[in-house]
Parts: structure tokens; C-alpha cells; sequence
DNA sequence: CGGCATCCGAATCGATACTG
DNA sequence: CAGTATCGATTCGGATGCCG
């Protein structure tokens, strides 16, 4: 199959923004990314991702790791220890996310120098 | 300075995550990235835009756009014709973004395949 | 420890109608 | 053409408390 680059789909811009939106659907909102990032340094408990994660509480933590292995991009394990023991990991798919990840915190620190430089004090009321 | 890999900031997962979602903020919602999708194929018009999108309302395009600007992730320019015409074009950071894109629209090809074959009749609800 | 249930305000977003 | 204004439905997400 041909890649997936910008030129091969030129031609029909509106099925392009529709794989966008598909793909978008799968971690929008917003923990699934940090939460997906926390995992690809490898398996962890709840808890763990809890602490790695500022200001997330259990309720979000929890309903958006559900919703993450419903989209196959985690998996859950439960180990009959006691108290309970809960590893989550990424999934093959979830770990070749690391691509998109990836491009995401370099384009941010670059985005942030440029930004820091030429324009938007606006940023501040939204780190407010 | 050193790239910006996962590798290197392992030491620290929780700076990680706020550099993730402070990219993220930049494009949250439904429709940034289709926005900036369609714009990495060049210049566009309100109208242009518009059309590539489905189901983008005036109201969402409109507000979308002007967060978009407001980020320096796109330009505005106004042509005083009649009636008027205002052009929209990718930023330098802007056009950084299709490594994201790229990235984006490869790992939900692939993902798409994937959950095909092995499970999720999920989507379906989430298709209707 | 790893959650779930409930309550509730805040933010998002769609539909529709209107304007320079 | 390129938007704006208003309304209302839905969703998001924080706080709190409880459970196996």
C-alpha cells in the first residue's frame, strides 16, 4: 500500500479530514494523551499514572482508561493480589502511537520558543 | 539543544505531560486539526474551507479560525473586493504541524485496518 | 488499591436566523 | 462572501463519598 503522506491524498481533501476526525476520535479530550505518554515508558498501575498526571482525579483517570481499552489502544490486567493490583499497557497500536506523540512534543517546544519570542503574552491567562 | 525524544525525558514523565498537553491545547477540539489539515494543501478561503469540512457550522469554523490565528498557528488577510475576501494561510509554525498531521493520519490508517480485523463492533454506535 | 455513583456547574457545540 | 447573535442540548469534568 502507498504511505499515507499529504501528497497521495491531495486530490480529495474531504476524505483526508475524515481519517483526521477518525483519528482524532481516539484521544481527543483532555487526559488521553498524557495518559497514553505516561505508558510509553512501559506498564503502570493506576496510581502511578495518577501521580505522573497533575491534577487528573480517579474518576477521569478511570473513565478515559475504559474508554482507551475500548478502543484497543490499552490493555488492562488484573492481578488477584491483595489489596487488587491493575497494570495497564499499551497495546501495538497504542505503542505505535509514539510516532504521533512524538511529533506532537516537538512541535510544542518549538511552537512555545517561537511563540516566547515574537508574540502572545495571551498565553498567560489561559496558564492562569 | 537536544531533540525532543521520548528517551530524553524519561527522567521526568510528569514535565512530559505538561509539555503534551500544553501542545494539545494549541489544537484541541473537533475541528483544528481538519482546519489546519485542509490548509496544508495551500491558502484557502472562509467559503473553501467550509465545503472540505463536513459538517462544520459558519459558527464553529469562524471561532475555530480565530483561535487558530490567536495561537499564531494560521494568518489572515483580507482583500477589500466586493464582496470582501479573506484568505487564510498555515503560519511558519503552522506548517511544522504536518509532521503531526502525518503522523496522525498514518497511525489511524493503520489502526482502522487493525481494529477491523480483530474486534470492535464498538464503533459502530459511534459511527451513527 | 482501584475504582464507581451522584451531584452539579462549566464548557462545547449544533441549529437557526440574521448582517455588512 | 464572511461572518455574528442567540438559544438550547449535550457533554465534560471537578468534588465528594462510598465500596470490595
Amino acid at each position: 500500500m502507498a504511505a499515507a503522506t499529504l501528497k497521495n491524498i491531495q486530490k480529495c481533501p474531504t476524505s483526508y479530514v475524515l481519517a483526521i476526525q477518525d483519528t482524532l476520535n481516539a484521544f481527543q479530550g483532555k487526559w488521553k494523551m498524557p495518559i497514553i505518554g505516561t505508558l510509553l515508558f512501559g506498564k503502570k498501575r493506576f496510581k502511578e499514572i495518577e501521580r505522573e498526571i497533575p491534577k487528573i482525579t480517579p474518576r477521569m483517570l478511570s473513565q478515559e482508561l475504559k474508554d482507551l481499552e475500548m478502543n484497543g489502544i490499552i490493555s488492562r490486567t488484573v492481578y488477584a493480589t491483595s489489596p487488587v493490583t491493575v497494570e495497564y499497557e499499551l497495546t501495538k497500536s497504542g505503542k505505535q502511537l509514539s510516532k504521533v506523540v512524538e511529533a506532537m512534543l516537538e512541535w510544542g517546544l518549538q511552537h512555545r520558543r517561537a511563540n516566547m519570542l515574537e508574540l502572545l503574552p495571551i498565553l498567560q491567562s489561559k496558564t492562569a
